[in-house]
DNA sequence: CGCAAGCTAAACACGT
DNA sequence: TACGTGTTTAGCTTGC
């Protein structure tokens, strides 16, 4: 059987070796067609956040070129000279870049370390770039200068890829920390704006001399394997949004896209990168007139357009609303983002030890919040994995998600911070698919939906379920089959699926307790007190009406679900956290669970669920702690 | 290395 | 027959 998939294997085996797992669009982001799908369907995010986030990560390259330039530890002239003298493994130079922001590794390491690392992922990425765009070994012809502003530029495209994958995880939230120290406006401050100026202006022109090819498109870098996808045009065109004293550069002549024989915002890669449309185009001839003919202003066109704009419109909104977020939270916390912490990482960087670090309430939005952005580079870290395949994280298989699921980030709290994001984004979100099943069906106030019904709910909540129907809808399926904790019931309009909240719950404490290393670090970091605390606490200001409402008492079994599954999973496995029981069953509601895969089931009788079986469930009502958080838009 | 958990693919049964 | 819904099985990957 799974041979006959050779090609759909071939497809995912890719991104899963990138150690990213394997996403229903990841076949998308594999293969040729795919590739394009992927790829296009992040465009679709970036517009909005790329503006504001070039900017930052164009600032925070320049900061860290003129950094090393103060440094005397990478100018331009000397790059090749000091690099061999620190020995830098070669992993730590490769995922520098995506995992760890300059700031951090300066942190951790010496500046000669961390300069060494620079060169070491420079060089790599270079190289990797070359070989991907076939271009070869570098040519003799550009010179050290040249060959420096190269760098640079791989550099900050990495740092932007990283960035947007941050961006796509936390949904923007804590952008600016996750900066690092340096806010931007400090950034700005710090560095001159000629400085700056001169900086982006050299990197343009000796990118454009070796980058012809790339797209302005910052989506396929992420979604892609590729280091460098990101043009600078890129970076100047989103710093010309910002920052005066970026302007004028490459483009400052044309305020507009301006469509060069060699690129195109709406072309990369050999693909139309026109929302929704993957068609192949050799060259930008043939480009060209595609977009003439299949995306000529009609109201195909022009609808499309709209929700572009309108996609672009939330994210800045969102944007806006997180960042202003975090800087109440900094402030509120005391948290000097220029404080050389050793771990004081960006959110993307928190792991165990970071948390440690933190006092319960350096996470207003408790852990969950972290969870999201710990995902993405953790992993990577952990695996261990080059920072190509990482840069393909916006689309991370199951690793991914049961890291999250570890971090015990709370769905209904991820989904109410980001929901707007994961709504308009292409971006796989950081839960497994029983989570979200759950989440769609605890999301009605009967707590149980259709087939269908969670269908819509799956492409309504996530632009990412709105394409690849057939792969996920099958997980969906296979899911709500395989697990005891979805029980299906004959209900008046047909079969409708509910939640068996305990049986959820029980598979989930496993799972925290069989990594003792993450409770043990969970644990000593925050205690669970503490760790509670903060989680409450995150609850409480969540967005998620449930978060607020009920108590974890009442929650117990399926009340909380929302965050507060995961939350269980991860703080308090029933076991550890005496502070929250919510899980201990409560509900003594015969339901009969699936007979299934049962694990050791426990006692299936205490269902926390409002399993109505063969019937409309009467009591669903009294799940009311579930309902109340139950806002999801 | 083995196990568990997840994801994906696919076959198959049933009902509409 | 086509399609939707459910169930199962199998292969893979990843983390512990």
């Amino acid at each position: 059987m799974m041979v006959e998939s050779a090609s759909e294997s071939i497809r995912s085996t890719p991104t899963s070796q990138n150690g990213v797992g394997s996403l229903p669009n990841q076949p998308d982001g594999g293969g040729g067609r795919e590739g394009g799908t992927s790829v296009e369907s992040n465009g679709e995010l970036t517009p909005a956040d790329l503006l504001h986030f070039q900017q930052q990560q164009a600032l925070q390259v320049a900061r860290q070129f003129l950094l090393q330039q103060a440094t005397g530890l990478s100018s331009p002239s000397n790059t090749e000279n000091k690099q061999p003298s620190v020995q830098v493994p070669v992993s730590v130079a490769m995922m520098s870049p995506q995992m760890i922001t300059q700031q951090q590794m300066q942190q951790i390491l010496s500046p000669g370390q961390i300069q060494a690392v620079l060169q070491q992922q420079q060089a790599l990425m270079l190289q990797q770039v070359r070989t991907v765009k076939g271009l070869g070994p570098l040519e003799p012809v550009m010179g050290n200068k040249q060959l420096a502003f190269q760098q640079q530029l791989l550099q900050m495209q990495q740092i932007q890829q990283q960035h947007l994958l941050n961006l796509q995880r936390q949904s923007m939230v804590g952008l600016q920390s996750g900066q690092g120290p340096m806010s931007l406006q400090n950034l700005s401050q710090a560095v001159s704006p000629s400085d700056l100026h001169q900086l982006l202006k050299e990197m343009a022109n000796s990118q454009e001399e070796s980058n012809k090819q790339d797209s302005l498109d910052l989506t396929t870098s992420i979604t892609t394997s590729y280091p460098s996808k990101v043009s600078p045009s890129t970076a100047h065109t989103s710093l010309t949004n910002g920052q005066s004293v970026l302007q004028n550069t490459r483009r400052d002549s044309s305020s507009h896209y301006e469509v060069t024989p060699s690129s195109h915002p709406l072309y990369g890669h050999g693909e139309c990168r026109w929302p929704g449309c993957e068609a192949l185009c050799e060259d930008m001839g043939q480009f060209i007139k595609h977009l003439n003919m299949e995306h000529a202003l009609d109201d195909r066109s022009t609808a499309q357009c709209r929700v572009q704009m309108q996609v672009v419109q939330q994210l800045e909104i969102q944007l806006a609303k997180e960042s202003e977020r975090l800087q109440a939270m900094m402030t509120h916390l005391h948290m000097r983002p220029s404080e050389p912490k050793p771990f004081t990482q960006p959110l993307n960087l928190v792991s165990s030890a970071s948390l440690t670090k933190m006092s319960p309430d350096n996470y207003p939005d408790g852990l969950p919040q972290p969870p999201t952005s710990a995902t993405a580079p953790i992993t990577p870290l952990r695996q261990g994995t080059s920072v190509i395949s990482s840069s393909s994280l916006p689309s991370l298989g199951p690793v991914r998600r049961r890291i999250v699921d570890k971090f015990c980030t709370p769905i209904s709290s991820e989904l109410a911070q980001n929901h707007e994001f994961y709504k308009n984004a292409e971006v796989r979100p950081p839960f497994t698919y029983a989570s979200l099943i759950r989440q769609a069906i605890l999301d009605t106030p009967d707590r149980q939906l259709t087939l269908n019904e969670i269908y819509n709910w799956f492409t309504r909540m996530f632009a990412y379920f709105r394409r690849n129907t057939a792969t996920w809808k099958n997980a969906v399926r296979h899911n709500l089959s395989l697990h005891k904790c979805f029980v299906r019931v004959e209900n008046v309009k047909g079969a409708v699926w509910t939640v068996d909240e305990l049986e959820y719950q029980k598979r989930r404490p496993p799972k925290m307790t069989g990594s003792p290393t993450l409770v043990k670090n969970m644990i000593s970091g925050l205690g669970y007190g503490a760790l509670n605390a903060s989680y409450q606490a995150a609850l409480a200001e969540s967005n998620f009406p449930l978060m607020n409402s009920p108590p974890l008492l009442n929650s117990s079994g399926s009340g909380f679900h929302g965050g507060h599954d995961d939350v269980t999973s991860t703080g308090e496995p029933g076991n550890s956290n005496g502070s929250s029981p919510r899980l201990s069953p409560q509900y003594s509601q015969p339901v009969h669970v699936k007979e299934e895969p049962a694990e050791e089931d426990v006692r299936p009788t205490l269902l926390s669920a409002p399993t109505n079986q063969k019937t409309v469930l009467p009591d669903d009502q009294d799940m009311e702690p579930e309902t109340a958080m139950e806002d999801l838009p």
